[in-house]
DNA sequence: AATGAATGAGTCTTCATTCAT
DNA sequence: GATGAATGAAGACTCATTCAT
């Protein structure tokens, strides 16, 4: 049955997913992910080509928990300024939550040089954040853009940044609201001065 | 005799920094590093603990080279804005040149959950680049900021993801020239504004 | 089915045998005993821990031999004397075949420091014999003894070490015959005298 | 100077029997031995043929200790019974203060097949025994022997076995005492009884 | 005699993947 | 679709030994 199915490559990614977060994926082995998930072995492979065909899925997998968070926080939002708090906000929660899954995603990606693909999948993030940015520009709030898709890119690259370095990187010598008010008014004052 | 010595760290070094960037860190033996280092198998072991020991390492030689870089360049410039557009051209002639090193950097120091590693080879870089705020703010260049070392990160985090975007993502939409345009005058507008 | 995977085991258990018996525990790789065994690397680790648990396995294996073998012996004597008459001998022939395997066992556990292991497969050998001695005692044949499980592990050892010292040590100055003669006498005046 | 000489020497047979002894043969390396003893890598080989070389050194050590503690023990007995029971009490001693350098040369000498170098080196331990029964025999307390040599080596084994089976196996269900009469009984009787 | 850097052969063990049931 | 026993290639690391100084 088609439930029963996509129930058991849940099961293999959600097993994979904690394991991985936990342990790396190299310290990881499909034995591991298997046995957590309550399958046989060779089940894995009927759902996933090799034990990296994982990361795409995983990184997939993140970025929908992302988006569905975001929009679900931001949306009550009518001004930029308080999107963009929210949004800065959103970021560092995540971050804090998923830093296990991010680093693997990280890794696993860039050890198969196939770090395009994480631009891939960020695709639609970006083109939702452009929307937001365009709203902004319409009710005045911000000034015009040149390109109006870099600068989304740009802006979520340095407040995923923060938050890592403050998650990840351990570099907390200022509290998070602080971190997270720096970031606000940097990015506000670039996208407001003429 | 203490050059022979540390030849032969160099050696492998070297010979590691361009295998790891070529086929990735898990698809390098050891074998292959000190078969082109030309030395013998043991001989690795008496200058690093291990094949992850390598991460560290090559890391900071990268920065090294980062930094000597950077003031070669920089130091012909005496006003911000000029010091701020070399700067970037400097981050992306160099992200091209080492956008292997630098990805397996990232990979390798995430796959030990040891990316504050990164953060401590970081520290006089960030420290450099706040020398460079600071006389801007002398001269009356730039506006007084709240946190200096926490914005140099925030700024050199936000070039670097730039240039890696570019050359790394490949995301090439835009030329090399408007990307770093466009950097620049994000950047410059934020630490301009009042 | 059930027979197929055993057969992997015994096949494997056989092969070590052997070839550690003739070129010793750390003169023997696992790609040696595979070989010999028939079964891919791998497999080896489907059925032993590691290469150090083969060694319980083989001495549990010489005990089981010697205890049937013990059995099938004496059972046709019904007076003490003849018992242990026919237990030196069959202790002699059994250390004669088996003494590369006796040595191995001997190494092999005290290498681990775990020389009580040996003891406890020992266990129901002891308690075998400790039965024999009451049946000498309850028909008058030998007298009362203080404490009955510590004199058959005595015994044991007694004529083991006899055994060995002839085949193993190479201690051969006496025929076999002589060898075991005095043994009986030795054994027997100590649990006949008053 | 030869003073200087022999110190490197004792002090790598020292360091080797510290480490060995608590270790075990195959999880010491050179390296570990040259580092506790104060020498170089090469040094040891001015010394030692080889690793395995360290073996009959290191129990011929023993049984040198061995000797001397029992001379000077039991030369203050007159009579055959006081005799024995010192000797059954510094057998346990010794087993007690030495079991791992004991466990050591039995595991080291069976690796390589040279279980009869042992009996080499235990040579005028059962000579010196011999003599000690002789005298027994004269002064009628105990029965003449068939084989005196070999009587004194079954004797010798018989409490060490039981001294072993006591601290090494740690067959302790008695008490030292305990375990040391009977062993006692047991041979006196047997050397009484007509 | 003493050193210790260099060697490189050797081996255990892991683990992704397959395939007969 | 599901299983899991079997595979065997691959690789990190150790360590006894050598030798130029």
């Amino acid at each position: 049955m088609s439930t029963e199915t996509h129930d058991k490559y849940r099961l293999i990614l959600q097993a994979a997913i904690e394991i991985i977060s936990e342990k790396g994926l190299y310290n990881t082995s499909i034995s591991d992910i298997v046995k957590k998930a309550g399958v046989a072995q060779g089940t894995f492979y009927l759902y996933f080509r090799s034990k990296n065909a994982l990361i795409p899925a995983i990184a997939q997998n993140l970025i929908s928990i992302t988006m569905e968070k975001m929009k679900e926080n931001t949306n009550k939002h009518t001004d930029f300024d308080g999107f963009l708090q929210t949004f800065i906000e959103a970021i560092y929660t995540i971050t804090d939550e998923y830093k296990d899954v991010i680093v693997l995603c990280y890794s696993g990606l860039a050890i198969d040089h196939s770090m395009e693909i994480w631009e891939s999948i960020y695709q639609p993030y970006y083109e939702w954040f452009e929307t937001e940015l365009e709203r902004g520009i319409e009710h005045g709030e911000i000034i015009e853009q040149t390109n109006m898709q870099w600068t989304s890119k740009l802006i979520i690259n340095l407040v995923e940044n923060a938050a890592e370095r403050f998650y990840i990187g351990r570099d907390q010598d200022m509290t998070k609201e602080q971190s997270m008010t720096e970031v606000f008014h940097f990015v506000r004052r670039s996208l407001t001065a003429k």
